[in-house]
DNA sequence: GCGCGCTACTGACGCGCTCCAGGTCAGTAC
DNA sequence: GTACTGACCTGGAGCGCGTCAGTAGCGCGC
């Protein structure tokens, strides 16, 4: 920086002024001062910035390694902060790699305000992590903290594919649910509700999962197994996130069973694999890009006014109906062998 | 810093070296220290840290997000890195956002070296970053500056493949390239080589594609539309990568093209989801955890011997038999209506 | 002529830390 | 007793920037 003033003969403040756009500074002399700057290959030091102004307007974003609709998030998440001025870093939790350990390095780093895409901690260490500084939790509900929370209204989706579902003429429709993973609940809560408002309560039946391919493809071949031992195949099977609705297609194309005149397939975030998938998965759409500019748009003005509370957006799920959905073969839902 | 250092009764200094772990402090100062900052709620300042330090000892990866294979890059990276000392930050190449803009972000934290997956941004644009900091590429070679290359002996695995696939009986084999992606160029040839090598050279045929689910279900298409025409279907295909060859899976399967009866499909990379596949996607394994290794120590050595050349690390892929690939039905590799 | 306001610019301090050249003090050898 | 050692600790400079009070210069009105 003191090369540069040097240079174009001018102050180190001078300096400043220009490369952070301010007013304070002539024409000639700012377009002097970038030229110079970048003949040398000057950029500012932003831990340099940071320590000087307090401030590293830097948004940390946590995700998980594996998780596309993450991907889709941090795709919407960009241009929001940049709008807004702020940076953003990413930390991945993985294998090996707990979703702390990654929030950590964010703090390390001095992110202003963590951004946490379906995080799966435990409570208590989320709660902390809302109290150290400004945090949004994408998909997952943190209470008992100043935790701003980004989700869609999980019910209404399930309710939307049920009814979808039932319309259809479907009876068996089982579920694969999420674990303890974000909106796991509400979706296995919605889909109990629905199956008992229809009527199907007998029918209802939720298989423990995960929001993992490997989720759907254990689950198809369980299914599989107690086919062969006797037991009907369900018409209907709605699973936790379009991993698991990938997963468990693929085992069940690969059966033999078909989708959907065996077998009707719903998923859940309308990803975008599901997009790219041409057999069309019938889904619940979260839109990626909307909820990451809440996101960036809570933290942000949480950071501006130190006094505004946490707050809440839901968004309105909307199923997105394609090629895994269509009236079981059978009338009543019965398969052929139970019958 | 200061308020600990008071209040345990020392000075600044002191505290410094109590939280860097350094030798010059007594067990029973130390111990104190960190319970006083424990009370306060002190952590110490990065920014400053890493001024006063001169150095971030951080890494920077800037990966493609929706890259599947980049995510099993990323979780190999961070335990090397945590092994060699060096944090980790993450930069994502996006609809919107270059690889010069995810680049610059890193650069503007003050990362000492940067890990590029798969660039795929033009030559010169890499080469300026190689000459302004330690760059280490994986899959994509930048040649005329000192920039660190991983990536693995491409020819060797698809002629691995090629192999395979001819020694199965397949003679009609077509190859999905990866356009200018990385890597791809050296599948394509080394595909026509084997092709020639196994007198196959009139059935050579390269289709334009690249690394995306999409070109996969695109190509996909061509081929049946193709087919309709009277055309007949390739009787095995050679995908650009997984991504690419789990798309054209999707379609075929879809159409009821039988995998790999009608059609044997062979990708690269054996991801993560190819790992998943229950349908067992036969691929060539590059693997992610040591090429993650390599880039990590490539970089941190060259961090530590200024004087150090920039380096090739070419790693053995493997080819993985899985049940996308088998003998073509009609033995010599013609389909009834072609024949 | 003077004061006024305005723009363009400068000088110096401080952000929170690391680093280094010391200083202090018990312990040990002779 | 002196000389030396090594473990433990301190003071102060400085990392590269932002900030802000302050100065210089200039046109304007009266």
């Amino acid at each position: 920086m003191a090369d540069v003033a040097a240079k174009a003969g001018v102050s180190r403040a001078l300096v400043s002024i220009v490369f952070r756009n301010q007013p304070g500074a002539g024409r000639e002399t700012r377009e002097r001062v970038l030229r110079v700057a970048d003949e040398i290959g000057y950029r500012p030091d932003s831990a340099a910035r940071l320590l000087a102004r307090g401030r590293s307007r830097t948004l940390g974003v946590m995700f998980t390694v594996h998780q596309t609709f993450h991907m889709d998030l941090i795709e919407g998440i960009y241009p929001e902060a940049e709008r807004l001025g702020y940076d953003v870093l990413l930390s991945a939790a993985a294998r090996g790699r707990s979703e702390s350990q990654a929030a950590e390095a964010l703090l390390g780093h001095r992110c202003e305000a963590l951004i946490l895409l379906g995080a799966d901690a435990d409570q208590e260490c989320l709660e902390q992590l809302g109290r150290r500084l400004v945090t949004v939790s994408v998909s997952r509900r943190v209470p008992n903290a100043p935790v701003d929370f980004v989700h869609t209204a999980e019910g209404k989706g399930v309710r939307q594919a049920m009814d979808h579902l039932v319309g259809l003429g479907h009876r068996r429709i089982v579920h694969i649910d999420g674990g303890r993973g974000p909106g796991s609940a509400e979706r296995r809560r919605a889909y109990r509700a629905a199956m008992r408002r229809h009527g199907l309560e007998a029918e209802l039946r939720v298989i423990p999962g995960e929001h993992t391919e490997r989720s759907g493809i254990e689950t198809g071949r369980m299914l599989l197994a107690e086919r062969d031992r006797g037991v009907p195949l369900p018409t209907a099977v709605l699973a936790g996130n379009d991993r698991c609705a990938m997963g468990l297609l693929m085992v069940m194309t690969r059966a033999g069973v078909d989708v959907p005149g065996d077998l009707s397939v719903v998923g859940y975030d309308d990803s975008h694999l599901s997009h790219l998938m041409p057999i069309g998965l019938t889904t619940v759409r979260q839109d990626a890009a909307l909820m990451a500019e809440h996101a960036v748009r809570f933290a942000v003005e949480r950071l501006r006014d130190e006094e505004l509370g946490p707050r809440e957006a839901v968004l309105d799920p909307k199923l997105v109906v394609r090629g895994t959905s269509g009236p079981p073969r059978d009338g009543d839902g019965l398969s052929p062998l139970a019958g």
